[in-house]
DNA sequence: CTCAATACGTTATAGCATAACATCGCCGCA
DNA sequence: TGCGGCGATGTTATGCTATAACGTATTGAG
């Protein structure tokens, strides 16, 4: 298991629930993955999990990943404060890492500025071969 | 209409009006919008369109928007060549604009040398307002 | 207590994408 | 000319992802 935020106590049962089994995987989960893992714990609409996915990742707690149509538990404890996230895929292991670049949301704002764009938020997704799976290959 | 590639005379049918829906289109399409002004050129499954697609952005002619499962036309006649591309994606007008930065790939570039990470391939996209629609607000 | 806000539960439906299989047309080659 | 491979096509069925719409339950402020 990845390293993780404490899970906060005021979350809902639904979101505390969503957010272990996000926690106790080792790669990013859809989520009727999610659902699957949580059967056995009351769950039985995707719209229960959804809901809780929707709070978890407006408290950054989750991120979603738009290239896998999944999520992932942050992996950070303090990426909220931070703005552009990037996450780096492995499509053979499936692991993720997360990371911020400080230069790359530098050279964003800088284009966003010069064009009047105002940035709500980006999505930012390498898929590739982590470094034991490129070894492997 | 944005300005765009040449349409390439190797195009098979489909893929000819496929790349067509998308460059007669102001913004991004999803494969059924597609699909449905297509019918009266005889398309009439899903299949026919993602096969196109398939082939149109495996070209470089058409890019895939991961974060609303759409696609568009290329508007950069020599994407291509480029590595990463960037899109900014207007919430309010639905625009798109597509452009690629060196600066943002080398650092990324850096990254993924420093992680031992083969990256294959890079989603990058920035939701917000463009100027017209964020002054209109 | 009462009201409003938020979470929850459930069913149904909408939207996105691919599996599987048959067919067709084209091109290189015996 | 006729065979055989290959890629594009057509069609049906299916699976995965996400939300609409409705009602109930819980909580907390005034
Ligand atoms: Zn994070
Ligand atoms: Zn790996
Ligand atoms: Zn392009
Ligand atoms: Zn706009």
């Amino acid at each position: 298991m990845a390293h993780s935020h404490e899970v906060p106590s005021d979350l809902t049962r639904n979101q505390g629930l969503v957010l272990g089994a996000l926690n106790h995987s080792e790669g990013p989960l859809s989520a009727y993955d999610i659902l699957d893992k949580l059967r056995g714990d009351g769950l039985r609409a995707p719209l229960q999990v959804y809901r809780a996915l929707d709070k978890l990742v407006e408290r950054g707690l989750a991120h979603r990943l738009e290239s896998l149509n999944a999520f992932v538990a942050c992996a950070d404890e303090h990426c909220h404060r931070k703005g552009l996230i990037a996450f780096a895929i492995c499509e053979g292991c499936g692991k993720v890492d997360e990371f911020a670049d400080a230069v790359i949301e530098e050279r964003l704002g800088d284009w966003a500025k010069a064009k009047g764009f105002k940035v709500e938020r980006t999505t930012m997704e390498i898929r590739g071969k982590c470094e034991t799976c490129a070894l492997a290959a």
